[in-house]
DNA sequence: TGTGACAAATAAGTCTGACTTATTGGTTCC
DNA sequence: GGAACCAATAAGTCAGACTTATTTGTCACA
């Protein structure tokens, strides 16, 4: 997605970051610049400009005469692109699945309320054009062109709501629904009632019935997490 | 809050982060790297490394025989907690505040409703001792003593929603309500409903009444929206 | 006239080595 | 037993030389 790797430092966050993610150095472990810089066989120069993009990730601190420690998980900047990213290539991506549907179920009604409100033309244009494409995709295994255009309602609703906090969420929604489809049982063709919901939310918003927008995405969403098992009765 | 300017690269970044951030630089700008360095009176190892923090907050792109580009504000991280505070210290903050308490209103409720079913006795007795403490600054121009047990109770419900996600907004909620007290017109007691509010939700948790939870905290976050007129009638 | 390849200019990227400084942990002395 | 001191350590900083990718301009050729 985001040009990864780019240059040495980014080759040498591309194994750190993901292996400190994923546990791999409890917190409070230390590391040394001078060995890390061995380890991966870059210069120190270059060492440095990647410890100094962990801590401003908060997944490390850097202290004279100490190292460079490993901070505990509840300190990290989870919403970070990059951490969410490596967190979810790695050992705990079911939960972090778990943790963003439900982000998701909390900041996509809300979304689409304010999308009823302040979507231009285009942007309902838009909205009804994913919405049949979903309809077009869900039969018969077209699994990839569902997701598709599934990923484009959810970043049209995201966007339309016109709060930048909630637009930037676009790429997070994306990587949920992709996990959903490559990584979770989804063998079978889209739930007929959640592809008829992203029809009557499109037309929510285009008619600006804000409530009615935030109630079905509400559905939506409890669909969602009623897949992973979150939800107890 | 966080040990601001720690080493050089950090001072450099106290000043060319909000400068960033102010719009100082509109996107497509262009900056060298070596002029910086001479600017701030660092080594280029120094500037490099600031220019990497930069960039991994998306900020800034680098590339070669170009320069460090200033992206546009609509891929910026704007998640990242140093990145809002820098714009909170700027002239958007208006614009910022606005953005923050609309995220609030679609978090908190649903943070609630789930502190309702995973919040400890511990927990729940922390929640009651906030909101008794509201109570008890409630009256009488305390608004600072005030301010402390309304930052701690958010930061309970969102660490008691059992969410990685919603807990790191704790520092995010502090600074909107701070900001609110400090900046905004607030020279009055706070709003008696809104005290009552917090001792109830306090209650709803304390029973594991999730739907009443989520409810009532709903009219708190829409008496914020309210307050900042944002909701249309 | 347009288009292709080729060459020069440029700014980031990388490496090395020497030096500085803050912090820690031990040691000594009262 | 505690306070003051000192040495060890690892990050922090700097300067300079070199490499490499990318852009831009030029020139020849179709």
């Amino acid at each position: 997605m985001t040009t990864p790797g780019r240059g040495l430092h980014g080759h040498v966050l591309d194994t750190l970051g993901p292996a400190i993610t994923a546990g791999e150095y409890p917190p409070g472990s230390v590391l040394r610049t001078d060995e890390l810089a061995q380890r991966f066989d870059v210069s120190r120069s270059v060492m440095r400009e990647a410890v100094r993009v962990l801590e401003s990730m908060h997944l490390v601190e850097s202290r004279r005469r100490v190292g460079v420690t490993v901070r505990p998980k509840a300190e990290w900047n989870v919403y970070d692109p990059q951490v969410i990213r490596w967190r979810l290539a790695g050992a705990d991506r079911p939960h972090q699945l778990r943790s963003l549907t439900v982000l998701r179920s909390a900041i996509e009604p809300v979304a689409a309320r304010l999308a009823a409100r302040n979507a231009t033309a285009q942007q309902c244009a838009e909205l009804t054009e994913c919405a049949l494409g979903m309809v077009a995709n869900s039969r018969g295994h077209q699994l990839e062109g569902y997701l598709i255009h599934d990923v484009a309602f959810h970043r049209v609703i995201l966007t339309a709501s016109g709060n930048e906090m909630f637009a930037r969420l676009g790429d997070v929604v994306a990587e949920v629904l992709a996990g959903r489809t490559h990584h979770e049982v989804m063998f079978e063709d889209p739930d007929p009632t959640a592809v008829t919901l992203h029809v009557q939310v499109a037309e929510a918003v285009r008619e600006g019935d804000a409530d009615r927008a935030e109630k079905l995405t509400r559905e939506i969403t409890v669909g969602a997490l009623e897949e992973l098992d979150i939800l107890a009765p």
